[in-house]
DNA sequence: CCGCCTTCCTGTTTCGTATTAGCCACCCGG
DNA sequence: CCGGGTGGCTAATACGAAACAGGAAGGCGG
């Protein structure tokens, strides 16, 4: 028993299998298609419970309507809370809205557990009309050669450095700039940096972005590392120092400030203000400020320029750059206190 | 710039289409393709990075590599901390192993938000080999139909209801009742259970469960429920109502639990012994056992049945049910006390 | 009564791949 | 020198849907 086609539709009606499509697709009336056929056609599809083929589809239209997402690791990494968890919900979201399937591209991976384009012989990409491409460990030589190629697709990420290559990217620095700025502006003349456990591009990218503000202001850097938090390093070290803002690169490294600084008796915000840069915390419910990277809507907006690109709406090295948010509680920040 | 098909690998090599075809699928000695031949196409291929129309080849009846997963709810869920992500964990490993790529069917879902292999006018499930098939809301109509229409899935989940249908399940009674089983050998005659936030399948696989493990020790079902967790409802109260045992369905549940008791003043686990059924906090970490799905594991495994589906080694109807694991840390069951 | 315009369809081709049947040149035994 | 095998390939076809070109029947003006 095999699944219906549209012959058989077609035999079942009285019709052709043209007539079965144009009904299918709405284009009855534009060819002129009686009414009266029409409906013999529709309640036989009806009756036979008839789907089109996606396969048959696809191949007529020239296109698979998949869309590639390339990761230079796992897709679904060990721990759930991953930096890049967010952004595929936005891809998701969006390949919803425009009707796409997306295709995970596992057969990529190496023996040596990373993922490369063109490792494992062929260019597995090409099953998708296009690909957003992910990942902290990318190898501009493979995005070089794709694009090369003329394979259309998009970087989620950094902006820099792949003249010609589409991507999307969040602007850190004039995120950080502005935190710092504002935290210069409550008056805060010494403003620290709290390095976390990654070392990874998009914790390089937010103290570069740092280094950068602080020298804006004539203020130069002053480093701590989340490691060495503890008895000896912390909250009333840093004060002692003349730091009276810090900031911190993920929510979990901002709540260990904040026990640190409940166990040493330094009060959050008024002696020490805390913004964290990359978190998913409720700010309301928090003694620190957030600069929040809009994830989702960037991962969304990744998947619109692809498919941009695709139809020929947007250049093929279109690059754009999103700026952070921030989810700055006025009582967070607080202006420097003496001790 | 059209992607390369065979015809161009043909044309390139001085060969014809069946040539390359041949060689692709690995018949070129069966059909006594010369070496040379052989190598001329290969090369043609590498340079043209060539990749098979994997429409053309479901349309065909030759299978696409492609490995379908078809969740009722989208697969990136807002909250990380979802039921299905370590399960998609394992199905990633293993299609890595396998050399697959994944479908994530985003078009199946409907304006609505939910998701139907039928509902959106083409069964996209067709471009894939076959497809595993997740989600709390999984419509059972949908099922029985693909599986008439003899297309390969396998259903993470549930075991039940649907005959013909493969699946790979968690055998949550059993483990269950082992977990009552140990509890009441240690002495416990009241155990309790607290009910989650959520009320899906999974949840409700687990209190029928219970309530059968109870029934079979000839005691009765005791519930509470997390939304009342309070000043009123809790480990005092439960103690008072003569229960020395609780059942929690989630680990942030547990957490909860060892909150209040802290409040109020119970010892965990000297005066309440805690099992969580589902959950990933570090069992030597905290005051409770818990009841260990292997999500991982039974995500990998799902993959490797259809994979044996699909080759043949094993028939379309195969079912199958995995244990838990009791991750029971000893000191954290004790014998009843008396207040 | 002829030509033309609608109305309402149908025939044929195309997409890229896998398969089936079969072709052609060469070698070998008789 | 001819028949039969075999090594090394190719032509033709089918899969299901969609696009394009076109065509038969009927009405209507001249």
């Amino acid at each position: 028993m095999r699944r219906p086609s549209q012959r058989d539709i077609a035999r079942r009606a009285n019709v052709s299998q043209t007539a079965v499509s144009l009904v299918l697709n709405g284009k009855a009336a534009e060819h002129s298609i009686s009414a009266t056929t029409e409906a013999r056609i529709r309640q036989a599809m009806a009756e036979l419970s008839y789907v089109p083929d996606a396969a048959a589809r696809s191949l007529r239209g020239g296109r698979s309507d998949l869309i590639g997402v390339h990761t230079f690791e796992p897709v679904f990494p060990v721990g759930p809370d991953d930096y890049f968890h967010e952004f595929l919900v936005g891809i998701e979201e969006r390949a919803v809205e425009l009707g796409r399937d997306l295709v995970l591209f596992a057969s990529t991976q190496r023996p040596d557990g990373r993922r490369s384009i063109y490792g494992n012989g062929s260019n597995r990409l090409r099953l998708a009309d296009g690909t957003v491409v992910i990942g902290l460990d990318r190898d501009d030589d493979e995005l070089r050669r794709l694009s090369a190629e003329q394979y259309p697709f998009v970087v989620l990420g950094r902006r820099d450095s792949l003249p010609g290559v589409a991507s999307v990217g969040v602007d850190y620095v004039s995120g950080v700039t502005r935190v710092v700025g504002m935290l210069a502006a409550a008056g805060h003349r010494e403003i620290a940096y709290l390095r976390g456990v990654k070392h990874e591009t998009p914790q390089r990218d937010r103290r570069t972005a740092y280094t950068d503000a602080l020298s804006a202001l004539g203020a130069s850097p002053r480093w701590y590392d989340i490691a060495r938090l503890g008895r000896d390093h912390g909250p009333a070290r840093w004060r002692a120092d003349g730091a009276t803002a810090v900031l911190v690169e993920a929510a979990e490294d901002a709540a260990a400030v904040q026990a640190r600084a409940d166990a040493v008796g330094v009060m959050l915000p008024a002696q020490l203000s805390v913004v964290c840069l990359d978190g998913v915390s409720d700010p309301a419910a928090t003694h620190w400020s957030q600069l929040r990277i809009p994830k989702r809507a960037v991962g969304a907006r990744t998947l619109s320029v692809l498919a941009d690109i695709l139809d020929g709406r947007l250049p093929a090295d279109h690059q754009e750059l999103h700026p952070c948010e921030e989810r700055v509680v006025p009582t967070t920040i607080s202006a420097p206190l003496g001790d």
